[in-house]
DNA sequence: GGAGATTGTAATGCTATACAACAATCATCG
DNA sequence: CGATGATTGTTGTATAGCATTACAATCTCC
């Protein structure tokens, strides 16, 4: 890969995701014309959308990818969804854990492979997953409520391009 | 904090692994609707350009912000930094040491405030700034490489609007 | 002058990752 | 068939970036 990063700034979990608001006063300089630091500020805006959604279910954004990707995805292995996720092998199985351990999903052994596991959600997991995604949704919808339907689907555009 | 050390991250940050491929034959079911995920990922993929443009220099985002901010604004004080951050004071304050560690800021007592310092660029720090912004802006650039000037523009405004 | 707020700090802890090393298993090919 | 190499999940270890709490020094305001 490629050069090494540190560490994300506050991807994941989080109690408070602040929302990052403008200190009156002071010059941003060039932060105000970067891509980058526009992302960074809509995505603290997102977490903290995110947050209020599922705020009480101790979900994170990788724990919800995770169980959308698991509900329309049967048995994928643990490797493909940390490849989802874009997190190590090692961070895809404690999270399996996790899930695991409180009930929302399970291993199961492979037919075709004995050394992968095929991940599945249970009954409970999946009620989880159409419910977060109903709240996830609405407020995602909030997120976007500034904008106007064409202007939402641009915005998915051009970030879908911007990720490439 | 060892200096840097070139590990590719993800997130906000840098960190992870340097960008989330669509991984092929997974059904990725409402994530492609939500902004918030979109956001994420093209946010990942800026961190990439950033931790490529800053490869070397031990930076992460919010320490390229800070340089900004200190250099943009002299004499500002560390709850000030820590406000457009969004982090604790006690973050804002590991922050700075590392900076002052590095001599390329230094805290200087102030006048009208003994409780507070006043952060400043080094020259040191001044220069290693200006440098940084170059590069961080021609990769951004380049993070956008895939859109017009009006498109680029055109995001920048939505994001704004998104992060409220 | 005193109550209360603010600033920086220290100490502690948690969480999410990463990375390296391993055993079991699979795949490939001679 | 058998050996070599790749892949999967796992464990163990390390780190970075925060947050939280508690404090002393200092400022503000009545």
């Amino acid at each position: 890969m490629s050069t090494s990063r540190p560490s994300p700034a506050r991807t994941s979990r989080g109690p408070r995701p602040a929302s990052i608001a403008r200190v009156p006063g002071i010059d941003y300089d060039v932060l105000d014309t970067l891509l980058g630091y526009a992302l960074r500020r809509a995505q603290i805006a997102a977490f903290d959308q995110f947050y209020r959604a599922t705020a009480g279910y101790g979900i994170t954004p990788p724990r919800f990818t995770a169980l959308v990707i698991l509900g329309a995805n049967p048995g994928v292995s643990q490797t493909a969804l940390a490849a989802v996720l874009g997190i190590a092998r090692s961070g895809a199985m404690q999270l399996t854990d996790w899930l695991v351990g409180r009930k929302l999903a399970e291993r199961r052994a492979r037919a075709d492979d004995g050394r992968a596991w095929g991940l599945y959600l249970t009954r409970r997991g999946a009620a989880l997953a159409a419910e977060l995604k109903r709240r996830v949704r609405a407020q995602d919808a909030r997120l976007g409520a500034r904008l106007t339907a064409a202007e939402r689907r641009a915005l998915l555009r051009l970030l879908d391009r911007v990720a490439e």
